[in-house]
DNA sequence: ATGGCGGGTTGACATTTATCAATTGATTTG
DNA sequence: CAAATCAATTGATAAATGTCAACCCGCCAT
């Protein structure tokens, strides 16, 4: 693994605060691989038996049911997924796979494991990091079960406006089909929900979306920090 | 606290490990106090001062927003909720009231975080925590993006009748309205829902439900563990 | 260049789900 | 006991969402 890798991993709030010789027996386990885009990377169901790290590119979590599938997240650099099967050491409850060209670091769950119990300053980023994946699942269900797709869909745009920087004008981060898949609706009703916010002063060329009238659109999607803001 | 109280506590798998001494400060700060039923114990977006933990009766975490709300869980005896608001020092994300008349301990935030930092093993016990409620709310995602109401409904009764000893007959544990809002419908759907199961074999005698046809109902729902199954 | 190919869009339609109003039935309360 | 209350159900209707088919369009590969 390149030095700058090794520095960039180090530095995720995971690892940040553990003592050093752990952190090296934990890399010294790891290896890093490169992964062509549209590769199944875990199967749902199958042993957990490493924890990911994305370094480049971005990775979809999926799940599928009886012939149907969704979009559950998108995890982009650099973080890491499926930590909570590798700390209970169950099989994975979602899959996922590489969006484009991507580097992916892979640390053996065993490893993570007894790192854990001989490292607090790294047991207690673990706790810090799972306690905010589960409250960012909480707030994915709130949207969904609260509002209605077309609220969503305002709201993930608020979102994704703030996330490009809060001007008028920003890109979609994925293809439209996904984004559907995301927001838990087919991708013919993602076309009509943007129709639908024209309404409200939003346009839409291709990926790029323009946000006409802020204050008409946030009237309409009343985004709510409990439910639409990541960092808390 | 009575004695017998103090030791269900104890053997929550969250504190079952951990040095008595900690375990014996944590109760010192702790109070246990009795609610009547529709309480609100918690309140959203307020700060989370304390991690509570059902002894009798039981509690409805909910959510709302925009003149909406929805039923997010049922704790029941004998566990804690809004942990992950705890470890991170975050505004509660869903309310909390009391189902019925409840028994419920009330432990200062701060003094589980400070005894965290303590005491490896409930350390240990809280990642594990953590990362089972994380599981769980993944599998209601899953279970609310891939299924319709009526495959939700037949799921949640194949799980419920699992959960009441596996006998063909057996009693639904909350009232129909509470579960259409856990199941994300209305009441008026839920009630449909229960006559388009009908066909597989389900009849419904006030809260009392019988599943004649066990094998039907199963083909019907395709039960999935890694949706259905709560212990992994 | 041009012929697919795939994502996106559109329209027509079916299905699902919600809403509103009214009724039933059981339980509580004066 | 009767009135009041509330959950549950039912019917009628509306709204939201999904499905299917067709089409457009940009992109890639031959």
């Amino acid at each position: 693994m390149p030095d700058s890798e090794y520095r960039d991993i180090r530095k995720l709030d995971l690892f940040a605060q553990m003592a050093d010789d752990n952190f090296t027996s934990l890399m010294r386990g790891a290896y890093v691989q490169n992964f062509p885009a549209q590769i199944e990377l875990v199967t749902e169901g199958e042993p957990s038996d490493f924890l990911h790290i994305v370094i480049t590119g971005s990775v979809d979590l999926f799940s599928a049911w009886n012939g149907r599938d969704t979009s559950m997240a998108t995890v982009r650099p650099i973080s890491t997924f499926i930590l909570a099967a590798t700390i209970k050491d169950a099989p994975y409850l979602m899959s996922a796979r590489t969006l484009e060209k991507s580097r992916i670091a892979l640390i053996p769950s065993q490893d993570v494991r007894a790192i854990f119990d001989a490292d607090s300053n790294f047991a207690r980023a673990i706790v810090t990091e799972l306690a905010q994946c589960y409250r960012s699942v909480i707030k994915a269900q709130k949207d969904l079960k609260l509002r209605t797709s077309l609220e969503r869909l305002a709201n993930y745009l608020l979102r994704q406006q703030r996330h490009a920087g809060g001007g008028a004008a920003f890109e979609l981060d994925f293809e439209k089909r996904r984004l559907a898949s995301v927001l838990g609706m087919t991708p013919e009703n993602l076309s009509r929900a943007f129709k639908g916010l024209q309404p409200y002063g939003v346009t839409v060329t291709g990926t790029r979306i323009s946000i006409d009238n802020q204050a008409d659109l946030e009237r309409f999607a009343k985004p709510n920090p409990l439910i639409d803001d990541f960092s808390t």
